[in-house]
DNA sequence: TATGAATGAGCTTTCATTCAT
DNA sequence: AATGAATGAAAGCTCATTCAT
């Protein structure tokens, strides 16, 4: 009846998608929730993914472009690798903050689906970021910067790992409450100073003079 | 057939249902599959638990009881702080290996109940470890033993960001294939070695002498 | 709420859908249709049948064991080859009327399923029938009392085909038009008559002495 | 876009119907294939036919074309009576294996639309071989060359209800499989002679001295 | 006039929950 | 007190039909 879906709406499908899976997780997402949320049939759904599985893979790939355009430009524009470290963990607390559904609906696909797809999940979501971390500390092994007793790969799984944290934690109920078990009221600011101190020692880095 | 569940029937229960949930998700594990798994009826089960959701979450609590053991267990054995960490660094992954199931099964629940449940679980599950490393590292700060500069809090929460991901790490597809695209195929020892050594570079641990 | 089928509920179900499907076809014939009818609920249904697929074999099971019956007891009650051909094709169009819905649904069935299947379906139906002609008409021959120049195979299949339209003649609409159309308005026992007259020449059958 | 329909599109809507339906059956031919099938839009064929079934409809008027045609060419050919018979079986086996869509198709129709209009399908399928035999048989039986205790039309039903089981032996699996449980490895001369000799003596035909 | 994307009723199937036994 | 068959709401998905372009 409405003849052709605008962008608008193509869009609006995937972001309500995210919002409710975000929200709800997947086992309580329907599609007619999401076709309700965007104003468009169940039909229609079926014509663009062609079925549950794949409009939430499309979701994924959605959220991801979203995700590492963020560590991308973090990553581009830091002076240092002391510098990239804060900016890194400073927009992986922002991003968390400013679209919680993003992070809530990775965390419940590459937990609900099926074990053998998660592997492809993987690939995409930490190909951006682990080539970025692992090109970033190999190049500061070379230079010095940092220790050199521990591989520049193992070093940059550490470094996600608490970056991921930090995603979690402010925009997933169940890391928010981890957070407050453990920091008690320490607020944004220590929490990444904290973080951030605790990843530069682990990564042996030497401070530069001056500071 | 109208004998009263032995404790025995009911441990079979959840450890059923973990087991079930670990491997096939929540929305996959029906309480028909738990029922049988157990040699009980269907009906027995809501005897005892009020819906599916209340036999999840008692499935939780069940699982933490092992997780609290392990950690405390390898924290009483210790003989410094250094030592302690390796130790727990170590339980984590193996842990994992030998139990997959029941890493798996908090995963699913805190990723796919309801968000506003998951703050009970997230209190329930970390009071125990946090408690324990909060302990330790007040401990350790006073002595000397590591930095001063951050709050023995926010480094413990860091410490077990990264115990988290060696607990998931080795036994969920997913956590396994970001292992691989950050440290190749490092074995779990260098995996073990470079994470403890990032971590107590992250605390500022001053090794003693001899050491 | 109801506990347990009864026996009468679990042949109202076979009973309802062979209707249904005799009256609707299958294709328009739900689940939900067949439940309601039966007086039981959807889910009931899933209980005995693995798919809507499966319950429709049992449909048919369930009327060939009528049909069989009546072809059987007929052959028995036959006290020559004349008599018996006269009295098959007399319980034909008897069974037909009296149990439009079993050949209806028969036809209904071989027409609509999947290809590969009705093979399966072929040999259950014509299995009794098949053999019971044959075995009659081997020992006529054998007697001498029909042709000899025609396979008894071959003669069984064509005085099947005939009883057939029979069959499907008086209970299915569209045989019956089309009797309409070739017999106008011949009644039952005229057509009979013809039909047996016609098919024992088609035999070759002498008639004994005082006919 | 916008240019009528070529006479041949619309011949190739039906035969692409036709051929699909045949194959299908009803229930899993969609109005999307046949518009894919034909290379036009699912629009047009609403333009040209009310909906599903008036489509199906035209099919089945379609095929009779062909099937009528057969037959009376096979009818002018034939020099005798006996001849004709034969040739008429032999066309009814060939027509099968040579258009076996269009027999599946019809049985497909016949079985699943609502009973009540295949009365209308019945009249105009028969209407040209009914009034052919029964024609056929009428001079005949004037001409004393056939029985004359059994009415012509009733003759004819029986003949046609011969021809009809060859024209679905051989095109529809179920009659194939029900043709070899009745007739084992008999080949098709073998069955058309039987069939024949068969309805030759069912028809009391004397057969002209020099055959 | 032809198009084919959009519609949404309706289908099969699943499974948490109930309750007669 | 335990059983497990029955329930029926609700899910994913299909496809005949419509109608803006």
């Amino acid at each position: 009846m409405c003849r052709k879906l605008t962008d608008t709406q193509r869009q609006s499908i995937l972001e309500n998608a995210i919002k409710l899976i975000g929200s709800r997780g997947i086992a309580r997402t329907t599609i007619r929730d999401i076709a309700e949320a965007s104003g468009v049939s169940v039909g229609v759904i079926y014509k663009y993914y062609q079925d549950k599985k794949t409009l939430f893979e499309a979701c994924l790939d959605h959220s991801l472009k979203f995700l590492s355009d963020t560590i991308l430009s973090a990553s581009a524009q830091s002076t240092s690798l002391a510098d990239g470290m804060e900016r890194l963990a400073r927009v992986s607390l922002k991003f968390a903050e400013e679209h919680p559904e993003y992070i809530r609906m990775y965390y419940a696909i590459t937990g609900s689906s099926d074990p053998e797809e998660t592997l492809i999940f993987a690939r995409r979501i930490e190909a951006v970021s682990a080539h970025e971390y692992n090109a970033l500390l190999e190049r500061a092994q070379k230079a010095g910067e940092i220790r050199s007793d521990v591989s520049p790969r193992i070093l940059s799984f550490c470094f996600d790992n608490l970056l991921m944290m930090l995603h979690l934690t402010g925009c997933w109920p169940y890391y928010d409450a981890r957070r407050k078990v453990y920091c008690g009221d320490a607020d944004d600011e220590e929490l990444i100073k904290g973080v951030v101190a605790f990843a530069k020692s682990g990564l042996g880095l030497k401070e530069p003079e001056g500071n």
